[in-house]
DNA sequence: GATGAATGAGGCTTCATTCAT
DNA sequence: TATGAATGAAGCCTCATTCAT
């Protein structure tokens, strides 16, 4: 059987691996070519500039992973589950996807400003999902009224972030899905004692 | 006049300087070394080459970082007020210091994998800090005995950098500093009704 | 009209012509590029880095002149006569190209030690050929039977040399190829009266 | 004792044991200057340049190397035996000084054609030595009175050097000086039978 | 649509030499 | 005389992108 997977997506999944195993500096685009198993000037039929193949993987990658979440989060009633079931589901997907946990956490911080402002464009989507549940949570009277929406999305996002890329940088050596309750608890109830 | 200022420290300085205005990748030697008023070998007189700047930059100003954060944090009694003083100072320094801002959350992290974990050897010392504060707390019952140290570092560091980082891609624009109580308020007790 | 010869070829002679002219240290790879009319980079598509353009001219240069002294040497009869032919045409195929004889004898002896080492390495199938006329000399008894090899090798190679190179020294004014006899008789017999 | 040895000779000492532990490219000013434990700027107060300092190792060297093969040469009757004696005397004296004999054979040959044409100068007394002894076996007899006086003084020099270079080139691992007889006599009998 | 050979701009670093002390 | 900190010119190589086939 023929490569049915249309090249646009071929060569994403590519860039991810050749990525992760080479590092951002280190993923010229011929590489990314030949893994896709096409020539380096194919790439430019399906996207405009390295770049563009940077940002599509981010959106491509990021579009499924918010969709995943939002899968999770629908059927749940309280904030509090549902801001379980992202975190869970935030360290399970990167959990069973070791090189987009490298690319996402590690490779991609390298790209310039100006990609990295593009990606923060995807990533509002991801962090309006966050900010879904602290509304929600603060409706429903789970979260205290006085709760800041940006401080409150910073600590979720940052926490989360911050938890992960550690994991990465650990070699990936702990079972990371393991600690998604006890995130959520200390989001939820802080340091003090309960 | 003469320069006193030796001219190690008046390298870094016009690296910071450059690097903030022009990006990691277009901070070239001899950028720094036109801004630093020296010629382009003098450089090489300090340091061992362009990484070692880098390195350099962010040892020299983590370690005024954590020096100002520990005298603040001395005094204090409680935990929870160590912790303000570190956010308090935290963000207070990074206020005071926009360049040095920009080139900590943004252009630093652009730097290649092998820059980044020398670079993290380095915060290492900052976090240290950090779990001092969290063992303090916990010893002395502020924080609850199950509260596990690394989770903890995580949100508090992952929270404060996050936090920090929002407020230079948002151009500085807002007073940082004033946040600096809910955020402490937030890690300590959590979204949670009070 | 296409350029049929291939780069490869087209950058090797290019290379020669440029170190001639204008010295082995003053060759830099835009100036090889520019002469061969090809852009800088194209000279990394058929080289690994510059050290390899002037292994490669060596082995190609070298190459090709052994073989043309083969084919004199092939079908004669005596060691006497074939040393002749040696010297005959290496004399010769020197006088036709003024440029290789300058970079052979000046200027790649400017290159360092590790090019050096390999450049010897392609020499080694030159000294090969000397050998065998040595050793067909002792064998047909033309030369002593206790005549040492190696130092008869260098005896040859070394006088063949430093007549080249003082030929190239003298800006090639006289008529090198006319020596060839004398410089045989003179291997053979010595300085002796015949 | 201070060190009584004037200046100029203790810095062209330390050029030679740094040439030839470091290599010709490797032998910057600097590592010449420590080695003779005088400031980098005052060398500059006893040679105009870098390249004053090689041709003055040069001179230097060769002025001695020459005297003393003319002192072995003087008493000497006939041309054979004074052939002997320069062979024999050059070998030896290189056979002593190892560094020397590393820095004239291999590494000052990496410099550029200028400077190798200065050395050439001062290589003609060394020359005229070679042709005095040519002249002298002409006259006496020993010598064919066809004999070209360049060819044979090309030969000469260049079996010697040829063979100086071989020995060097193999790490100076077996005695040179007991190949002085037999390449004495290869020179003045060739390669036939005797 | 697919190819891949060719392009060419751009920067880190070394080191001989100077000159104020 | 002697010092040594400072200078600054100069070149190899990479790799994103194009375009003739």
């Amino acid at each position: 059987m023929k490569q049915k997977k249309p090249k646009y997506k071929q060569i994403i999944d590519a860039a991810v691996i050749v990525i992760a195993e080479n590092g951002y500096h280190q993923a010229q685009v011929s590489k990314i070519a030949k893994q896709a198993g096409v020539a380096d000037g194919t790439i430019y039929l399906y996207f405009k500039n390295k770049e563009d193949i940077l940002v599509s993987l981010f959106q491509e990658k990021m579009g499924t992973f918010i969709e995943k979440i939002e899968e999770q989060i629908a059927g749940k009633e309280s904030a509090a589950e549902k801001l379980y079931m992202l975190i869970q589901k935030h360290f399970s997907l990167l959990s069973e996807d070791c090189h987009l946990a490298i690319v996402t956490q590690l490779e991609l911080r390298q790209s310039n400003k100006e990609l990295r402002l593009r990606i923060n464009e995807v990533l509002k989507n991801y962090l309006n999902v966050v900010d879904q549940i602290i509304l929600a949570g603060k409706d429903s009277g789970e979260f205290s009224s006085t709760l800041d929406l940006r401080l409150a999305r910073q600590m979720i996002f940052g926490t989360i972030d911050e938890t992960v890329t550690t994991w990465v940088m650990n070699d990936q050596k702990y079972d990371l899905v393991s600690n998604a309750e006890k995130v959520q608890e200390l989001l939820i109830y802080g340091f003090g004692k309960r």
